[in-house]
DNA sequence: CCGATTGTTCAAATCATTTTGAACAAAATT
DNA sequence: AATTTTGTTCAAAATGATTTGAACAATCGG
C-alpha cells in the first residue's frame, strides 16, 4: 500500500510528462540541451523541492547529467537551493525553480546572450581595422558600409536587451 | 591573365574569412547550422550577387549544402534572387543578401519563433484541461497556478515579438 | 578510522544534426 | 536526340553535442 502522494514512484505521471515535454521543447528553442528542460520542467511542476537523487530517479537520467544540468540552471538563476527549513539536519540539498519570468530572462541574457554580443563586438572592431587598410577606394567604401551595418546590428541587439527585460519584468 | 576582380579564385581572402566567421558564430546563437552563416556571410561581404556554384567553389561546401542553405535563407527572406539586369540571357540565378535588420528579424520570427509559440499554446491548453480533472483540490490549485503561469509566459512571448520588430525597424 | 552518502568530473559512448555526394530532373545547347 | 548546365533530393557518412558511468572527493555518522 502506497501513500497518496507517492514520492517513491519513479515514473512521471502523465501530467508531469506533458509539462516536462513542454519545457524540453522550450529549451530546444533556446539552444539548450534536453536534460535542462527535463530538470527544470519537473522542478516546475513539483510541489516540493527535489534533490539531485530525486531527479536522477524520476527522470531516469544519469547522476552526471543531473549534476551538470543543475549547475547550468543555477548559473542561469533558474533554480535555487531550497535550504531545508528544518533545523539544519539533512545535508542533502534540494532544489526549486525560480518562477519569475524576469529572473529567467535576465539570467539567460546575462549568461547566454551578452557574452556573444561582446565577443562579436570585438571581432567587428578588428574587421573595421582591416577594412581601413584596403587599397581600392571603391572596395573600401563598400566594405566599410557593410561592416558599419554589422556594428549597427550589434548595437541594436545590445539596446534591445534591457528593453526586453523591462517589458518581461511586468 | 586574370581580371583585377578575380572571380575564379576559390579561396576566401582574410577579410572575407573573418566576416564569414562572424556570421557563423552569429547563426549558431540562433540555432542555425554553420553553412547558413557561411553562405549569408559571403553574400553579405560580396560586392556582386553570387550563384550557387560560386558559393560551392568559394566556401568549399557541397552543392547539396548550398542548395539547402539557400532554400532556408530564402524562406527567411534573408537572401533574394538578383534577377540579372541583363536581357534575360543567363539562366543561372544569382543571390544577394537582404541587409535590412527589420527584414531579417521579421523572417526569423515568422519562420522560427512563431510556430513554436503556437504549438506551445496548444500544448498548454491541453495541460490546463488535464489539470481541471485532478481530484485533490490542494494539488489542483497548485498545478493550475503553475500552468497559468506557463500560459502567461507564452503570451508575454507573443506580445514581445511585435515590439521587437518595431524597435529593430528603426 | 571505516563505510555510507552526496555530489563532481571527464573520457568514452551515444545520439542528433548537418553535410556530403550520387542519382535524378529540368531546361538549354549543339 | 544527345550533351551540358543548373539545381534538387535524400540516404549514408561525418561531425558535433549530449549523456553516461566509473573514478574520485568531501562530508557525515558510527
Amino acid at each position: 500500500m502506497q501513500p497518496a502522494s507517492d514520492r517513491s514512484s519513479h515514473e512521471l505521471d502523465p501530467l508531469e510528462r506533458q509539462v516536462v515535454a513542454v519545457f524540453v521543447d522550450g529549451v530546444r528553442v533556446l539552444g539548450l540541451p534536453r536534460s535542462i528542460g527535463e530538470i527544470y520542467g519537473l522542478l516546475f511542476i513539483s510541489r516540493s523541492p527535489l534533490s539531485l537523487d530525486d531527479l536522477v530517479k524520476r527522470l531516469d537520467i544519469s547522476k552526471g547529467s543531473a549534476s551538470q544540468g543543475l549547475r547550468l540552471l543555477k548559473s542561469l538563476g533558474a533554480v535555487i537551493e531550497a535550504n531545508g527549513s528544518n533545523g539544519g539536519t539533512e545535508r542533502r540539498t534540494y532544489y526549486e525553480p525560480a518562477v519569475e519570468l524576469k529572473r529567467l530572462v535576465g539570467g539567460f541574457i546575462r549568461e547566454q546572450i551578452r557574452p556573444h554580443l561582446e565577443s562579436g563586438q570585438t571581432k567587428i572592431n578588428q574587421l573595421a581595422a582591416r577594412v581601413r587598410e584596403v587599397e581600392d577606394p571603391e572596395s573600401r567604401k563598400f566594405l566599410s558600409e557593410r561592416v558599419d551595418r554589422l556594428g549597427h546590428w550589434m548595437r541594436s541587439g545590445g539596446k534591445i536587451l534591457p528593453i526586453l527585460q523591462k517589458i518581461l519584468g511586468q
